[in-house]
DNA sequence: GGTTCTATTTATAATAA
DNA sequence: TTTATTATAAATAGAAC
């Protein structure tokens, strides 16, 4: 009925993920993208066994939430993750992807098994540490040859740490592009044989331009 | 070798929801479904610029979560009698499908104050260990001295690493501009009027654009 | 515990109800 | 605010590191 003869629809298109501004559009996304989180989490708990919980906050103000076995169980689980203030935590440090996750709740009951608990966990990553002070410049070794050193814990750094962050990536940015340039002149044979458009550089100059 | 020549793969395969037997498989499978699962709720969260919490524990006890702004102030936020520790009227919610509005289911027999700082200590303690696992060499080198990490050593990468080199540092890019707009929405201390839909971010996500 | 590489299976952006 | 339709963009099962 008066498709017009064209395809009837365009199909999925790609988006940015950035906050949508068309307030229906972002409300028929969220009630989608809900769902979809839902089912995932669905699926990862019936597949890998897991107790997962799902909290939602819809910019409207409403709560959607999914839990197994329940949403109360996995988040009691969860919360005593951090103690008192007597003695804070080393750092704040992330897990998922863009978002922060740090708790500071107390609870004076078991303050005496938490902190042997944190005790003992604290000597584990001072041993940790003082072992890799006596390797050394060893360290410094391991890091050269470790794959992706480059993938730098963006999460663990803070506002004041960011800006700096940036600059120092800007510079990397620019150092790329020489080193891209010297390799490109220098000219050298090409291992990989490519078969996509979709990505597979070339080790042209132009592609390293992020 | 022996690819034989025939497809290097037969690609993704259709697979029943419910719980992976093989051991090895069943972990693989969490830690790549983990990682979408955050990818989804962060997508969610920007997106539609909601507040999502998303906590899991793996059958081996590890937790991982995610949060935005934050795992606790989202779960406070869904129960907020379980903050003060005051009254216990947890809820165990399962909405997502046609109402649109919330739920709250209590448990009445669910505060067994020894069982609690049993499970307590023991989150505490899977906790600590798999957040130790992810600072992984974060922590010890930061220790060992090394305060321009993330000044890599570009001239030592060749023509066959530049390319994943130039692909990490999109991911990096794109991990910054998220936590970027994590910090931003934290700036805020406390939300007194639990009721808009506009944000105000005092920290300019733009800035890192680079 | 994680990552990389393909070939497919899924999730969805646009639209219209 | 949730659902049905398409045509594509993404996620990921398997296998191997």
């Amino acid at each position: 009925m008066v498709r017009s003869r064209g395809r009837p629809s365009l199909g999925r298109q790609r988006i940015e993920i950035r906050r949508i501004d068309n307030s229906g559009r972002r409300q028929v996304t969220f009630s989608k993208r809900r769902n979809g989180l839902f089912k995932k989490a669905s699926e990862l708990s019936t597949l890998c066994g897991a107790s997962v919980a799902v909290v939602a906050f819809s910019s409207a103000g409403n709560v959607f939430a999914f839990g197994q076995p329940t949403v109360d169980a996995v988040v009691r689980r969860f919360d005593p993750l951090h103690a008192d203030g007597a003695d804070p935590a080393p750092a704040a440090v992330e897990d998922g992807g863009g978002g922060g996750d740090d708790v500071v709740v107390a609870d004076p009951e078991e303050l005496d098994a938490l902190r042997r608990a944190e005790e003992q966990t604290k000597a584990q990553v001072a041993a940790e540490q003082a072992r890799m002070r006596d390797v050394g410049d060893k360290v410094t070794q391991a890091m050269a040859g470790r794959p992706l050193w480059w993938e730098a814990d963006v999460e663990a750094l803070g506002e004041a740490e960011l800006p700096e962050f940036v600059r120092a990536l800007e510079r990397l940015r620019d150092r790329v592009h020489r080193h891209a340039s010297t390799l490109a002149s220098t000219a050298t044979p090409l291992p990989p044989p490519p078969e996509q458009e979709e990505e597979v550089p070339e080790l042209d100059v132009s592609d390293y331009s992020f």
